[in-house]
DNA sequence: TGCATTTAAATTGTGCGCAATCAATGTGCG
DNA sequence: CGCACATTGATTGCGCACAATTTAAATGCA
């Protein structure tokens, strides 16, 4: 009693993981022509809205934040450095730690994303309550995903 | 009767697509442990299943399935025809078409595929119906993102 | 038939993601 | 104190994603 070839789970239109995959790139696309107004990447825009609401942190504490590591946030650091939004300084007391801060430019560009958020919710068409509970099973898969591999 | 600063909307707890972003990252983190005993990248995996179930078509017929284009897909597929997995030719009635189409080899993988959607069911540690109720909310995202942009 | 237009795929260049490795600094324990 | 070990971040290398451009082939139409 084997399934026949037409039930098996290998089929694209199975895959939650291939739609979750293909909505997160969708997504990413949809904000490149808004955020191209900022000169920021998708990625970059994350960052800096961590960095808005708190001004200064090491890149241990920014990767916990975006679920990222250096080697992403290095080079990504360093073109925020070089567009001149942030500051790299070393530590004080420890050496090692690379503190990140906003620079003045970095902080005034907050007032040209304040509408981003409100655009995006916009161009998905989709209700606050379908987003939000997009949102939630998103963070359980994510939770679920990382605690205990 | 201006909103207070902390119930503005530049927070990373209120992005759906940082929560997106993060759990599709995620997601093909975890699919990758699977997917290294049969040598493919999750990207890869994707291909190869619009392969095993239509195992001939072109490129721009593969890039409308897996939603990427030809700058993603050459060097993949290239990738793929190294390994020996699929066969990159010409059609003959229109010598600009490349048709790509499993090798006995890319056949065969399948069979040790079969396994990983379980597997990674199980990963996720969801049930059927959160993980359908997932799928429907990015897939309907994907759609109101890629229609009339 | 000849030539502009369209189409398919490849190429180029930039910026992620991430595993693996490395260097530098700090900490703890004998 | 000295040395093993842990921690932080940087580096390297590979494989996506994607915009923009290029190449080559097909099509349309005067």
């Amino acid at each position: 009693m084997t399934k026949p070839d037409s039930s098996s789970n290998l089929t694209l239109d199975k895959q939650i993981c291939f739609s979750l995959y293909s909505a997160s790139n969708a997504m990413a696309r949809s904000y490149q022509p808004l955020l191209k107004k900022l000169d920021l990447t998708y990625l970059q825009y994350i960052v800096m809205m961590v960095l808005w609401q708190d001004s200064t942190m090491n890149v241990k504490e920014l990767g916990a934040k975006v679920h990222l590591d250096s080697g992403t946030l290095t080079p990504l650091l360093k073109r925020l450095e070089a567009k001149g939004l942030v500051i790299r300084s070393r530590s004080q007391s420890d050496e090692r730690v690379r503190l990140i801060s906003l620079s003045d430019a970095g902080k005034k560009l907050r007032q040209a994303a304040e509408q981003v958020p409100d655009m995006m919710m916009c161009k998905s068409k989709m209700t606050s309550e379908e987003l939000s509970s997009l949102k939630q099973a998103c963070d359980l898969l994510l939770k679920n995903l990382t605690t205990a591999d």
